[in-house]
DNA sequence: ACTTTTTCTTGATTTCAATCAACAAACAGA
DNA sequence: TCTGTTTGTTGATTGAAATCAAGAAAAAGT
């Protein structure tokens, strides 16, 4: 939230933070073709979401977590075009989006902060556009570690260490590669001694090595 | 722009509406790293948004037309973090965003009205994952094609002969393909009756076999 | 604790697109 | 008009990831 706001201006806020939901694992936020009501922020836990083609293609546009916004999709058409499912156990609240846009006609500092949020989701969308576009399986996967590790890291988690909330068909769904490349990759980190694989425990022994391989001079 | 608003509204939005900017083929409208003042209402035109990574890899992040609007990536950190290109001349509305922000807060219509747009730029990129996520060539340029096609026609233009304002190596990067690869694409569809392609000039000869190509039954 | 299901790993093989290469065609500039 | 440059096409070959396949390890359910 932004910050340099009044008590009653925060107090109004509060408001709008509606209902709080407890979810879990494997339960939908919301889902395609689902009237789009509220946005979502995120509490606690691990969210995905996710596109589906007609013809029953499967693609995971991202993972969220605490502090998050998910539902922005909504928006343009009232209703959702994608699936959020928790991927853990978690907390969010619902904040209904038409007081959003009656609070933010007031408070201007929502008005531009909601403005930022919706930026900032397209810009980590190129980022991502960039990624399946232009890179190789061992460059996005590295990304994709370097990705997860540094928003933990923001959230008070340790840096290098991480546990994945998400299969490795799901990774490779989001990264544009098969569950195998996903399972493979791993193994060639770990034997060039880059990270320390158990499982979905993931240990990042060498970021540097990480960065070289995301951006090779 | 939305409708139903009253006449007052309206000559308030016109106020928005800033000086119009003529561009030549080739010009940028705005570049990484440039101080974010205005979003870009295109006239005229044709153009193009792409990013670079670090180490110079560079990915088109869209193609834009008449009607749409271009510089949303620049509100979340003030700066733009892309390119944006004209592929053809053109003519450009700059808006300043603190004005629309201040109207906006007036006008319910404006303000929701840019909700929408930014929520339908944040789909259309989740198009854009699922299209370089879980789609082979052929599948991605047709459709490509289709949406082109599609779009042009809302235009007024004819649906099936469009010409193409890009090089094959910028549909390339648009789609994270090869120019070679497009090349070949273009002639496997030509070979097949599909389309017609002279250049830049495409004649779609079969909508039906595209929309198969891009979903198999 | 045991069974079933899901998830993950690894190997062998295939396939699609990238790369390397040569040339043709179109366009821009002098 | 001529010339150089950009853009586009096609062929041969390579390479990275997909696919097919089998089995191991965890996790979930009874």
């Amino acid at each position: 939230m932004p910050i340099g706001l009044t008590s009653d201006e925060l107090d109004r806020i509060d408001e709008v933070i509606g209902a709080r939901r407890k979810i879990k694992r494997g339960e939908t936020v919301f889902h395609n073709g689902e009237k789009f009501t509220n946005l979502y922020a995120i509490r606690t836990g691990f969210f995905k979401t996710c596109i589906t083609s007609e013809d029953g293609r499967d693609q995971v546009t991202g993972f969220q977590m605490a502090g998050e916004i998910i539902g922005l999709d909504g928006i343009v058409h009232d209703h959702h075009t994608c699936d959020a499912v928790a991927l853990e156990d978690g907390e969010l609240c619902a904040m209904p989006f038409s007081q959003i846009e009656d609070l933010s006609r007031e408070v201007n500092a929502l008005q531009h902060h909601v403005h930022k949020i919706m930026s900032r989701e397209i810009v980590r969308e190129h980022g991502v556009m960039l990624l399946l576009g232009s890179m190789r399986a061992e460059e996005r996967l590295a990304a994709f570690l370097l990705n997860l590790a540094q928003r933990l890291h923001a959230r008070g988690f340790s840096q290098s260490e991480l546990v994945l909330r998400m299969t490795r068909e799901e990774i490779g769904s989001f990264l544009g590669l098969k569950l195998e490349t996903i399972s493979r990759t791993f193994s060639k980190f770990a034997d060039d001694g880059i990270v320390d694989v158990k499982q979905r425990h993931v240990h990042i022994l060498n970021t540097d090595a990480l960065k070289d391989i995301v951006n090779p001079k």
